[in-house]
DNA sequence: AGCACGCCGACT
DNA sequence: GTCGGCGTGCTC
């Protein structure tokens, strides 16, 4: 009745698709899975076309402008992925749609302004004083006749400036004009040559001059070898021959130009040949398991547990070689950490022009024409950080998420919130392919999920190079505090000098002075760690290492100075601190201090030959400096490399034997319910740093709280032990892997509206949650309670999968509640509401 | 999310 | 009057 319609998924915060007429001569191209330029509001937007209903009950259709993509961007199985990341994480399908797109390729209207009075200076004396805002508007055309709108509401500071501007435009003063960008990036293309039959026949006569006959014969014998087409700019420079002969002989129908596209190049183009894999019995075994399943063409997946050092990349490289025997394609995501040009080069030298990589430091364009590669089934392989999971692939045999305990694959700052590694399990199910997971210190939510015989576990016990595991020794630094104590008074005692008001504090303890001492007599490479700026508001004991924790959640609290309470950020429980620790008795109650800057001073002091690099997030600000850093420490031109955990992951440095870590509780105790798997994980890490070659390492770790799990546990290197441990305190208090997380932020300028608005919300949740499924904590203030003038106050849902295995309920409720909240009268749109699946920080 | 519309108070 | 601030409602 309509003629043809298209639902049209767009990139904006609404939960619904649009509808819009097809116009005939478009017809042919509505496809799902197409780009579609629509009409939107006041806008023209890029949206992904992902149905075609019979009829509509939305009135004042309008129509497409325009359909991209001579293929569809997105196949259907791409779509029906998008749509389950949109349900699943609360995400407009557009948005997720979006995200899936290289960046640049959408397009959207802009408008601009162009001046059209001549007399600018009479308009300008006219507007002086009645209209500040024209006049403002003024001033910068004068400058810029023609501007976008939003430079010139930038630049003249006017706020309602469409209004102002129609105005203007009334009286003739000005034009508005909508123009679409121009896509950014677009496909490279060059201009090819060849031969033709009567080319071919003409070379071998006497009809043509010398110079064209010469160009003829190295064209026909060029065409003959490998490619048809020859690149048009490469043949000519090769042979120094003209483009105007070359023109001339076109002219004659003796060659023929055309234009394809081509791939702009990068760094890592470059590469050397393969390294030799040859795999140890546990490699290979785990190999053939995957094989097997990839052979069987049909979903599975493994979590492949291996030590650090045991050769999870040559497994997965060797397991790839098979996909790509099979006509099959793989996708390989890394976090950006791991990104570097080695691990890169790794995969290029064995699989050379199939692999395609992702980087955030890409250009659009090369992110585009990596795009596209992969969608023309012209790269088999991708590697990249958690966008790469959207590679348009055909034909998927096998997926790889490496480290995948890593927090990285998580997005937490942008809609979708997604988990790239828990999309992968989807997109290989979807697409009836193996997923492989590898890490040396997986999450307890995938070993759980491995123990539950979800995933099939594969273990790498044993180290390639059959290096020993590294010896961690575990300081307690308030015995060494107290032993520094003891020295300072017998020195006094001696000297007779004044005993000092305050004992000054140090932060490497006597052992692990002692051990970089020897170590760089040896000449042998040092790595310090001490991770990010602890969070301050915790109070710890500096005695006996106690923190006050929350008795329900089990989470650090937080000292509020304006409040002068502690508080759980979780369930909002709040309470007076103490004056003595209530463990010990001692008065020596304290927020934590050393940052990797004071520690420098320190080594400064106590090893004056010493070359020190540190690398934190003050020392890496520009581009390329962490490398650079590494390379510098690598090469051993440096000591000791001294940093926040950004020491812990990437490189191999054969010469490091020793690692220290200087505290240990800065992570421990953040308010944070995987505060240990994160610790666990991190030292773990660091540890395997320390002695990966013929060098015995040693790794020394200081803590306050000697006898923390986490640490009993890395010491050890004991993964299972540690899981076995955690497992129970996640039980115990329903977190992952007995429940999912739910983490729904609100923020706004104003506190009590912030407050009001979570409570609210909070009440529909409890209303809705009724039979049970889920628990609802909160309203409270968020660990930050405060960025950049913003309140945030965080609801914490548990939904329990023993009383929800599928979750369906958790999200009908979240729907239904997002429903009841932005329907109702008092919905105030100044408090923003974030709602976070499956959160990786609770921050 | 934008963006327009409409109402109100402040300024010239 | 003119302008801008802010709340409200809509986008096929």
């Amino acid at each position: 009745m309509n003629g043809l319609l298209a639902n049209i998924a767009l990139p904006v915060p609404l939960d619904k698709t649009f509808t819009y007429l097809v116009p005939p001569e478009l017809s042919s191209l509505a496809q799902p899975g197409r780009r579609a330029i629509v009409p939107f509001g006041k806008k023209t937007l890029t949206g992904v076309i992902v149905g075609l209903p019979e009829t509509t009950l939305v009135k004042g259709l309008k129509p497409i402008q325009d359909i991209l993509d001579d293929e569809p961007a997105f196949s259907a199985e791409m779509l029906s992925l998008t749509e389950w990341i949109a349900e699943y994480y609360m995400a407009p399908w557009g948005e997720v749609l979006r995200a899936a797109t290289p960046q640049g390729l959408s397009q959207e209207s802009k408008r601009s302004v162009q001046l059209l009075a001549s007399s600018i200076e009479t308009l300008l004396e006219k507007t002086k004083r009645s209209a500040r805002s024209q006049h403002a508007i003024l001033q910068v055309l004068k400058d810029t006749p023609h501007i976008s709108l939003s430079v010139l509401q930038k630049r003249s500071r006017v706020k309602s400036i469409v209004g102002i501007l129609t105005g203007m435009q009334q009286h003739g003063w000005i034009s508005l004009e909508e123009s679409i960008d121009t896509p950014k990036a677009k496909t490279k293309t060059e201009r090819t040559v060849r031969c033709t039959a009567e080319g071919a026949e003409a070379a071998l006569q006497e009809t043509l001059n010398e110079r064209q006959r010469n160009l003829l014969l190295l064209l026909r014998a060029e065409s003959a070898v490998g490619a048809k087409e020859l690149a048009a700019a490469d043949f000519l420079k090769k042979n120094s021959l003209s483009l105007s002969t070359l023109k001339t002989l076109v002219k004659k129908g003796f060659a023929v130009f055309s234009e394809r596209e081509v791939v702009r190049s990068s760094e890592y183009d470059i590469f050397g040949p393969p390294e030799d894999i040859t795999l140890n019995p546990d490699q290979q075994c785990a190999l053939t398991e995957i094989r097997k399943a990839v052979d069987a063409a049909s979903y599975k997946a493994f979590l492949l547990h291996g030590i650090t050092g045991s050769g999870k990349t040559q497994v997965y490289i060797e397991a790839i070689r098979n996909v790509l025997a099979l006509g099959k394609t793989a996708i390989v995501l890394v976090p950006e950490i791991s990104l570097t040009p080695q691990t890169v080069r790794r995969f290029k030298s064995h699989f050379g022009a199939d692999v395609a990589v992702m980087h955030s430091q890409m250009s659009s364009g090369e992110r585009y024409d990596t795009w596209r590669l992969a969608q023309k089934d012209r790269v088999k392989i991708v590697i990249g950080p958690r966008s790469a999971i959207f590679a348009p692939l055909k034909n998927i045999g096998l997926i790889v998420v490496d480290e995948e305990h890593e927090s990285s694959y998580k997005q937490f700052d942008a809609v979708p919130r997604y988990n790239a590694r828990d999309v992968a399990i989807v997109r290989a199910l979807q697409a009836n392919a193996v997923v492989v997971l590898g890490s040396a210190t997986p999450s307890i939510e995938s070993y759980s999920n491995a123990q539950q015989k979800k995933y099939t576990l594969i273990e790498l016990p044993h180290r390639v190079d059959t290096a020993q595991l590294p010896e961690v020794r575990i300081v307690d630094i308030a015995q060494d505090r107290r032993q520094a104590y003891e020295d300072l008074k017998e020195e006094i005692k001696k000297s007779g000098k004044p005993f000092p008001k305050k004992l000054p504090d140090r932060s490497i303890s006597k052992l692990l002075h002692d051990q970089i001492g020897i170590r760089l007599k040896k000449k042998e490479g040092i790595i310090l760690m001490q991770n990010r700026r602890g969070f301050s508001h915790i109070i710890e004991c500096y005695d006996c290492g106690f923190v006050e924790k929350c008795g329900s959640c089990e989470v650090s609290l937080t000292y509020h100075a304006t409040k002068k309470h502690l508080r759980c950020h979780y369930c909002g429980y709040t309470k007076k601190p103490a004056a003595v620790c209530s463990k010990c008795g001692s008065t020596e109650l304290r927020m934590h201090a050393f940052g990797t800057q004071q520690i420098e001073e320190e080594l400064k002091a106590g090893f004056p030959a010493a070359i020190i690099l540190r690398m934190d997030r003050d020392t890496t600000t520009h581009k390329g400096a962490h490398h650079r850093i590494l390379e510098q420490f690598g090469s051993g031109a440096a000591d000791i490399l001294l940093g926040t955990q950004m020491v812990a992951k990437g490189l191999d440095f054969p010469r490091v034997t020793l690692v220290g870590v200087v505290s240990a509780d800065t992570q421990m105790l953040l308010p944070d319910f995987r505060a240990s798997e994160h610790t666990f994980q991190l030292l773990t890490q660091v540890a395997g740093r320390a002695g990966r070659s013929t060098l015995a390492g040693e790794v020394v770790i200081q803590t306050l709280q000697t006898n923390h799990y986490s640490l009993k546990h890395v010491a050890t290197h004991d993964f299972l032990g540690f899981y076995n441990e955690e497992l129970e305190y996640r039980r115990d208090l329903n977190y992952p892997p007995f429940s999912r997380i739910v983490l729904i932020e609100f923020n706004g300028e104003q506190e009590n509206e912030v407050q009001r608005h979570a409570q609210r919300f909070k009440d529909i949740l409890s209303r809705l949650a009724g039979s049970g499924h889920s628990l609802v904590l909160g309203p409270a203030d968020a660990a930050i309670s405060k960025i950049k003038n913003l309140y945030r106050k965080h609801i914490v849902i548990k939904n329990l999968k023993s009383k929800d295995p599928s979750g369906i309920a958790l999200r009908t409720m979240l729907r239904n509640a997002k429903k009841q909240y932005e329907d109702s009268p008092l919905f105030l749109k100044k408090v923003k509401m974030i709602i976070d699946v499956d959160p990786q920080g609770m921050m």
